[in-house]
DNA sequence: CAGTGGTCTAGACCACTGG
DNA sequence: CAGTGGTCTAGACCACTGC
């Protein structure tokens, strides 16, 4: 009844490839099914929020026991692709009702309670289309030159500015993205470019230095020029590794520092 | 012949409690195993390197499913405590032979190559037995006062003073220590505490902030006085959450970064 | 070749959610 | 109550390692 280990779909190296040099590997059948789910995601079948089909139904759909179907989806689930929610199925990752509510920003308040300080306060400094600079391009996968939406915000927790970013994101994807929508939006902001954009955030990398703040920096911030500052360069992926949005942030670390685990 | 999932020799709240208030939950057959591999891993019946028994060694053991061990080894394996090797077997994780040099090392070169820009120098500026002071003592969960050992070393990559660290090591798991130890020792200071002082780093947690090197520190790293720096407070963990070293660290960021992943 | 971890299946039953 | 994910088993076979 079930396919046999062999290929499947389009998924990828399965089975003995003929003429090939060096045997490409072995993909496991889970695998595989776990591709084609992926492709679903990336397709866009099922929305941010809304549930997948329910275990059994994608054993019948790929023909395959529920046991690899369960193995696919726990890799999915480990990645942050989708939730797994007893009793009530499976649900496509969203940044909206995300549990705690900033996923990827790591900044802490140096008092106990994690992001419950409340949300910051947003102060759009900037919204434009520009043409994208050369180290920009390069983050995004751009040319030079191409067009691309720059917001500089300032984000203030319980009044005392915090973080001042630079944001830059395709202007192919994010065309009548305006400062309003930057600032009126309630919850993260990468919750807004689901809803408003279809652009799903999936996985970041950041690279921190320690710098000290020029005049503008520092008055944006209300600090003394010259303050040693956090500097959050941030490339963020969607589905493929690819780049959707390059940010570059300055943290104030002296009533909030910057969380990492370890393991 | 297999355990039905009741409760499992001294392992987690499984079955049904009786005068306790608020049921305390459900606890599956698999998380009970992994408990028990635990124990055994702490108690130190396999050391560091070596092979755990074979999956169905351990089922034979706890009259479980191989299928059961197995998902106990998974969540061990996720939690980088054991290391499984194909046709080979389970073994338990070590720094020694870790497949990248440094676990918990975040800090790499803006060019490219990782940490393939060979192993620091490590010049050791004191080693000494002192007094915890009240911060330190909180970290590591001991007393005001209880003794330590303190260690203050600069790091070289490529003869560049990079990192400058103060390490505090509780008195009683670390009583012979000396400087010479921790010079000549070949490969992560960690894999040293497993070598020769049986302890075991398992997790750590960093609080990171941007400060100003003042001049000693200004000194030591060979940068001007109040160049902003990259502060690390890392806690590392044994098994239980035990803290077992407390380190802070001050990052050179001209020509590294902090590198972080996000998901 | 035997032994290890890795994959896959089929079926039973449990815990949780919602109508 | 039916439907979902979660656990557990038993057994077959595969891929990899080392003798």
């Amino acid at each position: 009844m079930a396919a046999t280990p062999t290929s499947f779909a389009e998924a990828g190296t399965a089975g003995t490839e003929a003429a090939g040099q060096a045997a490409p590997a072995f993909s496991p059948l889970y695998q595989q099914i776990k591709t084609l789910i992926l492709q679903s995601l990336e397709a866009g079948e099922w929305k941010p929020g809304e549930a997948i089909p329910s275990e059994m139904d994608l054993a019948a759909r790929f023909r395959v026991s529920q046991g690899t179907v369960r193995k696919a989806i726990d890799e999915l689930a480990a990645e942050n692709l989708v939730v797994r929610r007893q009793g009530k199925g499976t649900y496509v990752a969203t940044h909206s009702e995300q549990h705690v509510r900033y996923r990827f920003l790591k900044l802490m308040p140096d008092s106990g309670d994690q992001a419950s300080e409340g949300p910051a306060d947003r102060a759009i400094l900037e919204c434009k289309r520009v043409r994208a600079p050369a180290d920009v391009a390069r983050a995004l996968g751009l040319r030079t030159g191409d067009a691309v939406m720059q917001v500089r915000r300032v984000l203030s927790f319980g009044g005392v500015p915090t973080i001042l970013e630079d944001i830059w994101l395709p202007g192919s994807s994010f065309k009548g993205l305006t400062a309003h929508q930057m600032a009126a939006y309630k919850g993260p902001t990468y919750a807004m470019f689901e809803v408003e954009f279809g652009v799903r955030t999936v996985r970041a990398e950041e690279k921190i230095r320690a710098l000290a703040a020029d005049r503008a920096q520092a008055t944006h911030l209300k600090v003394a020029p010259g303050t040693p500052l956090l500097s959050v360069e941030r490339v963020a992926f969607t589905y493929n590794d690819q780049p959707v949005e390059l940010r570059r942030g300055l943290y104030r670390t002296d009533t909030h520092h910057y969380r990492n685990e370890l393991s």
